[in-house]
DNA sequence: CAAGGGTACATTAACGCTATCTAACGAGGC
DNA sequence: GCCTCGTTAGATAGCGTTAATGTACCCTTG
């Protein structure tokens, strides 16, 4: 009983042949919709394969055809709800064109980084989609070197030169800016990470560009809060409204008062609503406050938060296919950097 | 030129052999660390290996092998703060054990669901880990069959009689309902999903148990709002807010006015708190609110959520931990059903 | 009815790796 | 100096599939 149960193994093709009488290539042709077979003959093969519960074994099939139609995805962190939506679309197309995905995550650290990509390198990939944590593009060229594709989102790597897929987030912050702007704000604050990436100080740049458009000058003591890196990316991240919260508080009780707050992050917004309403700052009326991320949350603030729709799935979507056409040599030689135009989502929040 | 960069391939054991001088066989056993090779031999070999970027093929290995080290994971959805720590910590400790895993998503859906198990069944998975959707067990038997160890976590299917793992939803409910009523709640409302899975059904249970347990009659009618089901899966739940919101306003509108609501999802408590302020009605005052799942933004909500803390990383663990067990061989018939209790957290939205 | 062409299947050879078995070699014991 | 034994490496086989090539056989055609 045990061993008709344990001992039996998954049917092979040749257990396959050997049932209907036909040699193993002949059944890999008819189950592969190959010419080459009878329409009869590939029916009753068909009906034996389903009877025998025969599944293809992919190991060997990856071996013979070189790919394991799959494709890998490393990000830092899918508690953080951009990388999730990301991932999520990457699956989702990934599956409409019949491959599978590997996630490995680098938890932000250089460390993990590398060894998610030695276990890319190493898990014979058909291609890959990677949103970079380290500035160090080295890390990345043994991917490169054995010619799996890869796609970058998020952030950037020049010297790579690889297809690249983002969202704007120069043009984002310049929504949010002129947004509080045209709503007469003339004393702006920037709330963002301490964190040098890419991403950030474009951000900052463009904050900057936005207020001296408008003739007002930038000041990184007064225009700029920074609220200190991240601690830790495996836990959610409501540290972030923490810290916030204690940035804020501290401007404001050095007296400091902005007429408008534009955050790069939803969560700092939350503690800055708390640091505000402490001190019985009233939004809008009082200051101005603009989010970045239009996390779930923000339309149940009080008031709801204005905020920036982030195009994650539409980057998501992007990036796969032109991960996919890379894979499938459909691709062009150039390479491309497309920077996907945020959209506002004006709420209460910075409404006067 | 172009010749030198693109007909390159990877580099074989093979080519690595002829390298050294030495024949296949032994320089795997030397890069395998396995014994029968002498130690100036290996360093010279691991040196070439190391020059000419040898990287093993991983579709040859696992064919040997009849192993691709990879396990499955397969859940509805990782925008869900609960899915995305769960398979977060599926990823770290699948690393740990030199896994990497294969992320399957199903949105919630009975069909999506059988495709990922198709995929899952066809990727040639060591194990499996899955969130099922539907309560129909028959689609997960040819995993069983093809006798690829499977591990459920977060929903239960017994008739399966595989190990389980999951919050424990009924201890849950209990922790929530009894911190209101020992705040002297005397009417308390149930706001939770209208949907029929089983720990919705076990919620309902321990509800009514715990408000019996206090000598108060449990009716429905009375003691239960139920929130429309979920319309799409793939967006952010930000949608559980409004349904919420809408279901509580009702209710408030025919006049009920309980002193305590307990919910079933965080997000609820968001609409539920709109619903309370638009009528004027003070948390912790007038009603009491206890929230469930504890997302970083509940801290931060005024006033602040008490609510549950869900050990899904500990789910995660055990679960992963046994399936790598299982894989392995390492362990015993017993099939467990492993209920992790949760862990309550009030701040002032219960306190009184 | 022989030549030609297509169909339907079989035979053989990879794919790149690991495992088992075998051979060569040098060291040590009597 | 012969035998034994342990160590190191080579030879061979096989994992399960697909691709390339071969070979019957039947049908068509002049």
């Amino acid at each position: 009983m045990a061993e008709v149960i344990k001992g039996r193994r998954q049917p092979t093709l040749q257990d396959l042949a050997k049932a209907v009488g036909l040699t193993a290539n002949t059944v890999s042709r008819a189950l592969n919709d190959k010419s080459g077979v009878s329409a009869t003959t590939r029916a009753l093969i068909k009906a034996e394969a389903e009877r025998l519960g025969y599944v293809p074994n992919v190991h060997a099939r990856s071996l013979v055809l070189g790919s394991r139609k799959t494709i890998g995805v490393i990000v830092t962190n899918i508690s953080n709800p951009f990388f999730s939506d990301l991932v999520s679309e990457v699956e989702l197309q990934a599956q409409h064109a019949g491959y599978t995905v590997l996630l490995l995550l680098s938890y932000e650290s250089a460390e993990r980084e590398q060894d998610a990509i030695d276990r890319a390198l190493r898990s014979g990939l058909d291609g890959l989609i990677a949103a970079p944590v380290q500035e160090r593009s080295t890390a990345w060229t043994p991917i490169i070197k054995a010619g799996i594709p890869l796609v970058l989102v998020s952030r950037e790597l020049p010297e790579l030169n690889v297809d690249f897929y983002s969202t704007d987030n120069e043009a984002g912050i310049q929504l949010t800016t002129d947004a509080v702007l045209a709503r007469g704000a003339k004393d702006v604050v920037l709330l963002d990470e301490d964190m040098p990436f890419s991403t950030i100080r474009l951000r900052t740049e463009g904050f900057r560009r936005s207020l001296e458009r408008h003739g007002l000058a930038f000041d990184p003591r007064n225009n700029l809060a920074l609220v200190p890196p991240a601690r830790s990316f495996r836990v959610s991240q409501s540290w972030h409204a923490d810290d916030a919260y204690r940035v804020a508080s501290d401007l404001l009780d050095r007296g400091r008062r902005p007429d408008a707050f534009v955050v790069g992050d939803d969560y700092y917004a939350l503690g800055l609503y708390r640091a505000l309403r402490e001190r019985n700052i009233r939004i809008p009326d009082d200051v101005l406050v603009m989010g970045w991320g239009n996390h779930p949350f923000t339309r149940f603030m009080e008031p709801p938060l204005s905020t920036l729709l982030l195009p994650f799935e539409e980057v998501a979507r992007r990036a796969t296919r032109r991960l996919l056409d890379r894979i499938q040599g459909k691709a062009d030689d150039r390479v491309v950097n497309d920077h996907i135009v945020p959209e506002l989502v004006i709420r209460a929040s910075s409404m006067r």
